[in-house]
RNA sequence: GGGCUUGUAGUCCAGUGGUUAUGACGUCUGCUUCACAUGCAGAAGAUCCCCGGUCCGAAUCCGGGCGAGCCCACCA
C-alpha cells in the first residue's frame, strides 16, 4: 500500500540508486551487442569542472534526461555518456593559490590539478544524480585522461597531415596579466573613462604645400593610446572626407620619432569620431590588425607579453603601458604637440577571467587553418537541423564573420600538450609519432631528422575547445573501434546552450567535419539561459544565484524537472520559485490520486477473458479517449522537443482525471454500480499515465508503477512508451456531461447551496441528432449521482443549454 | 552600430490563420464532501505594445514604429 505521505527525498534517492548502480542500471547503458534496435546517440555537454552545476546546467541535463528516457521507452538503443571538460585556467589559478605551487613545477602542478578536478567531478556527479539525470556512467570520459589526450593529439596530427597546422608570429589577443594568449570568445567588454588626446602630426616638408585656412602645416589626430605612437605605421582618413581629401597619399612625421608615415584613404573610417583621422599602430585594436594586413603595413611590436614597451620604442622601452602613456604625454606636451585632451567613455576588451585589459601582441602561436574552410563548413552544416531553427542563423553569421584562423595554443600547464616540435634551424614543424601518444614534447628530447639539431618542443597546451570539440568522436570510439564508430557516429543529438554556439558547436562541426568528412550530429537542440528570480543573469555580485541543491532538497527532483519542462528551446528563462512549488504540488496530487485508485482496486482482479470494453460506460470511454489523445500528443511533442507538453499532462491529470473523472466514478465505486468497468478504467488509465509521465517525473512514476506492477520491471524499461488504447474518438463528446455537472455546481454556488445538497431537477436542451445529446441520455445516472440531482429531463430542441431547479 | 529573439490579465507563461484566447501564481467568494486544505467549487481580471497591410477571417502572416533581452562588433 502506498503510504499517506510521499517522502520524495527518500523515494528519489532509492530509485536513483537502482538506476545508476542497482537492479535497473542496465536499462541506462548502451547495448553494444544489440544489432536490432535503432541507435540514438546524445552528444552531451561535458561541463567545465568548476565544482558545481548552475541552474543552466540543470535545465540542460534535465532535457537530455527526458529525451534519453523517452527514446529508451520508444525502443531505441540509447547512448548517453557523460564527460567532463577539465583543463582550464580557472583550475590552474585555484590550484596555484591553494597549494602555492608554481607553474614551472610542471608535473607536480599538473598532478595537483588532476586531484583537485577529481574531487570537483564527484560533487558535480552527485548534483546530476539528485536531479534524476542518469547517463551511461560506464562510458564516462575526462578531457585530462591519457586516452583523451591521445585522441586530441592524434586529431592534431591529422590536421597537420592535411596542412592545416602552422606556427606563426601573429597578433593575438593577449592577457599580459595572465601571461597567455586568449580566444576572442574569452574577451568581454567593459566601459571605462579614458582620455582622448589630440596630437599634432606635422606634414612632411615636401608635402606640406599651402594648407586650407591656416598656415600651420600639421594635422590633428585623436588617440586614446598615445603610448603606441612609436608603433604608428600609417594614418587613415575617409576617402569622402572633404577636410582631408587633398592630403591622401602624403606623408606625416610621427611625433617623438624620426619616422614618417603615409596618409591612406579607407572607407571604414568614422569621420565623426575625433578628428576623423586614425592613427594605425601595431597593434592597438582589432581594426589595426585588419588594416595592417589589408594594406600590408609594417609591424612594429611595441608591447611585449608582460605588458611593457619593447626595445623598438627607444627611450620608452621597459615601461609599462600606463607609465609609457604618462611619459609620452608629458614629452608631447613639452614639444607643444598636444592640441587638447577630452574625457570620453570607451569600451575596452578585458579578459573575462581576470578582468584586466587585453592587448594585441605578436607572439609565437600555433594555429589551425579555418578561414579557408568557411564555405565548406557553411555548406555541410546545412544538413544539421537546429532546434529552434533560427539558431542556425546565429551560427552562419558567426562563420561568415570570422576574420582569422584559430589560435589553438595557450601558455598554460593544465591542458593537452601540443604534439609538435619545431626545428629553428630548418624552420619547420616536426610532429610527434602516433606511437608516442599521448605525449608531452617538453618531456621528450628529439633531434631534427634533417639537420640533427635538437628540436624545440611545443611548450604550449591546447585551448580547452580543442579538447571539447571532438566529443562526438570520443563517444563513438573513433580511434579504437571502427564497428562501434560506424554504429554511433554521427550523434543523433547535440544538446547545448546558445551562448556557446560560436565556440563548442562551431569548433565541433569544423573539427569533426575535417576529420571524418561527415557532420558530427544530425540535430542540435539549443537551450536558453536561466536568469535569477529578479530576471537578471545570475551572478555573485547581484546576489541572485540560486543553487540547484537547495531547490532539489526543498522541492524534489521531480518538481524541478517539471519546471525545466515549462520552457521552449532557445529562449532564456527566469527562475520562478512558485513554478517549482507548483511542480511539487502536482506530485502530491498525483500521489493522492494513485492512493485513491489503489484503495479502490483492492478487490479488483483483471480477468483476461472478460471483454471489459463492452461494459465501459461513455464516461469511461471519454477519459480513455482523452488519454489516447495525450499518448499521441506526448509522443509527437517529445519527438519535436516540445517539453511544454508536460503542462498538458499536468492539466489532464489534475483536471480531467482527478477533478472530473474520479469524481464521476466515486458513486460507482462506493455503491457498486458498474464498478468493474470503473476499476478496469482506473487501472489502465493509471498504467498509461505513469508511462507517459515517466520521462518527465521519473521517480514518482517508478514508485507508483512498482506498487501496481508486481512483475518487477521498471517503468523506464525499453519499449515501455504506451501505444494508444484505441477508443473511438467520438467519446470525446461526453465532455458535455462534465459541462452539465459544472453548470449544476455553478447553480449551487450561485444560490449558496452546499455542493452535497440535492436539487430537484435539471433540464437539458439540445438537438436530438447531435451526438453529444445521445451520450447525455446514456449518462443520466452519472449526472444524477455526481451532480446530486433527483430528476434529469432532456428536451430535444434548441441549442445546448442547462437549467437547474431547486 | 549589426544580427537574432521577444512584447498576451497585477505577475509568469502557452498559443504558429477559424466560435467565447491556455494554464499557473496572486486577488475575491464559498466549502474540512470519507485520495488530497500541498485540497475542492466558483468569481473578477486581457484595447493579445502601437500603426498600417494581406485575407471572408489576424494574438498568429507581412511592413513600419516603440520597448525589452541575448549574441556580435566597437571609435582609433
Amino acid at each position: 500500500m502506498l503510504p499517506k505521505d510521499y517522502n520524495f527525498l527518500e523515494v528519489e534517492k532509492k530509485w536513483q540508486n537502482e538506476w545508476t548502480t542497482g537492479k535497473y542500471s542496465e536499462i541506462f547503458k548502451f547495448n553494444e551487442n544489440d544489432s536490432d534496435s535503432e541507435v540514438y546517440v546524445i552528444d552531451t555537454p561535458p561541463p567545465f569542472t568548476s565544482g558545481k552545476l548552475h541552474m543552466g546546467h540543470v535545465l540542460n541535463f534535465i532535457w537530455i534526461d527526458v529525451i534519453a528516457r523517452f527514446k529508451r521507452m520508444k525502443g531505441f538503443n540509447v547512448l548517453c555518456p557523460q564527460g567532463w571538460d577539465t583543463q582550464g585556467l580557472p583550475t590552474e589559478l585555484k590550484v596555484e593559490q591553494k597549494y602555492k605551487v608554481r607553474k614551472n613545477e610542471r608535473e607536480r602542478f599538473r598532478k595537483l590539478c588532476v586531484e583537485w578536478t577529481k574531487e570537483f567531478i564527484a560533487n558535480m556527479k552527485f548534483q546530476m544524480t539528485v536531479i534524476g539525470y542518469v547517463p551511461d556512467w560506464s562510458r564516462e570520459y575526462k578531457t585530462m585522461d591519457p586516452d583523451y589526450w591521445k585522441a586530441v593529439q592524434y586529431s592534431l596530427l591529422k590536421f597537420y597531415e592535411k596542412g592545416m597546422i602552422y606556427k606563426a608570429k601573429h597578433p593575438v589577443h593577449f592577457c599580459p596579466s595572465c601571461g597567455t594568449a586568449i580566444a576572442k570568445a574569452e574577451i568581454e567588454y567593459t566601459t571605462r573613462e579614458t582620455t582622448l588626446n589630440f596630437i599634432k602630426f606635422y606634414l612632411d616638408a615636401e608635402d606640406a604645400g599651402p594648407s586650407n585656412s591656416n598656415d600651420e602645416n600639421f594635422i590633428t589626430i585623436a588617440t586614446t593610446r598615445p603610448e603606441l605612437i612609436q608603433a604608428s605605421v600609417a594614418v587613415f582618413v575617409h576617402p569622402n572626407d572633404e577636410r582631408y581629401k587633398n592630403l591622401i597619399g602624403k606623408f606625416v612625421h610621427v611625433p617623438l620619432t624620426d619616422r614618417k608615415v603615409k596618409i591612406i584613404a579607407e572607407s571604414e573610417v568614422d569621420m565623426n569620431f575625433g578628428t576623423g583621422i586614425v592613427m594605425i599602430c601595431s597593434f592597438g585594436d582589432e581594426h589595426d590588425v585588419k588594416w595592417i594586413y589589408k594594406y600590408n603595413l609594417e609591424v612594429i611590436n611595441a608591447i611585449n607579453e608582460y605588458g611593457k614597451l619593447t626595445n623598438l620604442c627607444g627611450i620608452y622601452a621597459g615601461l609599462k603601458v600606463e607609465e609609457a602613456r604618462k611619459k609620452i604625454i608629458e614629452d608631447l606636451n613639452a614639444k607643444n604637440s598636444i592640441v587638447r585632451q577630452e574625457k570620453i567613455s570607451q569600451n575596452v576588451g578585458i579578459h573575462e577571467r581576470c578582468k584586466k585589459p587585453v592587448e594585441f601582441i605578436s607572439t609565437d602561436q600555433w594555429f589551425i587553418k579555418v578561414i579557408d574552410f568557411k564555405d565548406k563548413i557553411l555548406e555541410k552544416s546545412k544538413n544539421i537541423m537546429w532546434i529552434p531553427d533560427y539558431m542556425e542563423k546565429r551560427f552562419d553569421d558567426w562563420v561568415e564573420n570570422m576574420d582569422w584562423d584559430w589560435v589553438i595554443s595557450r601558455q598554460r600547464v593544465f591542458g593537452t600538450p601540443i604534439p609538435f616540435y619545431y626545428c629553428e634551424n630548418c624552420s619547420k614543424i616536426i610532429p610527434a609519432e602516433i606511437s608516442e601518444l599521448p605525449i608531452d614534447p617538453t618531456l621528450k628530447e628529439k633531434k631534427c631528422p634533417d639537420c640533427g639539431k635538437i628540436l624545440s618542443p611545443a611548450g604550449d597546451v591546447c585551448d580547452c575547445w580543442v579538447d571539447s570539440s571532438i566529443t562526438p568522436l570520443i563517444i563513438s570510439k573513433w580511434l579504437t573501434d571502427e564497428k562501434y564508430f560506424n554504429k554511433t557516429y554521427p550523434s543523433s543529438l547535440r544538446p547545448q546552450g546558445h551562448e556557446i554556439i560560436r565556440t563548442w558547436a562551431f569548433y565541433t562541426i569544423f573539427r569533426c567535419l575535417t576529420l571524418t568528412e561527415q557532420i558530427p550530429f544530425n540535430k542540435i537542440l539549443v537551450n536558453g539561459m536561466v536568469f535569477g528570480p529578479d530576471g537578471k543573469k545570475m551572478s555573485k555580485s547581484l546576489g541572485n544565484v540560486v543553487e540547484p541543491n537547495e531547490i532539489v532538497v526543498k522541492y524534489g527532483a521531480d518538481a524541478v524537472r517539471q519546471w525545466a519542462c515549462t520552457f521552449v528551446p532557445g529562449s532564456d528563462t527566469t527562475l520562478i520559485m512558485k513554478d517549482i512549488d507548483y511542480g511539487k504540488r502536482f506530485i502530491t496530487k498525483l500521489w493522492n490520486a494513485a492512493r485513491f485508485i489503489e484503495m479502490n482496486l483492492q478487490d479488483y482482479e483483471h480477468n483476461q477473458n472478460e471483454n471489459f470494453e463492452n461494459l465501459l460506460t461513455p464516461v469511461d470511454k471519454w477519459i480513455l479517449a482523452k488519454c489516447d489523445g495525450m499518448i499521441e500528443k506526448t509522443g509527437q511533442a517529445l519527438e519535436n522537443f516540445n517539453f511544454t507538453i508536460m503542462k498538458d499532462l499536468q492539466n489532464f491529470v489534475w483536471h480531467d482525471v482527478c477533478d472530473n473523472y474520479l469524481e464521476l466514478v466515486k458513486y460507482r465505486l462506493y455503491e457498486n454500480i458498474n464498478k468493474n468497468a470503473a476499476q478496469y478504467t482506473l487501472d489502465i488509465l493509471l498504467r498509461n499515465l505513469m508511462k507517459l509521465l515517466a520521462p518527465f517525473i521519473p521517480h514518482i512514476a517508478e514508485e507508483i508503477e512498482q506498487n501496481f506492477n508486481k512483475d518487477g520491471g521498471s517503468v523506464h524499461g525499453k519499449g515501455n512508451f504506451p501505444n494508444v488504447i484505441g477508443i473511438d474518438k467520438k467519446y470525446l463528446n461526453v465532455e458535455n456531461v462534465v459541462a452539465i455537472i459544472e453548470a449544476i455546481r455553478k447553480f449551487k454556488g450561485d444560490n449558496k447551496f452546499k455542493l452535497s445538497e440535492e436539487i430537484s431537477k435539471v433540464k437539458i436542451y439540445g438537438k436530438q441528432d447531435a451526438t453529444e445529446v445521445k451520450f447525455i441520455e446514456e449518462c443520466v445516472i452519472d449526472i444524477k449521482k455526481a451532480g446530486k440531482v433527483k430528476e434529469v429531463e432532456i428536451f430535444y430542441s434548441g441549442v445546448f443549454k442547462v437549467e437547474c431547479e431547486r
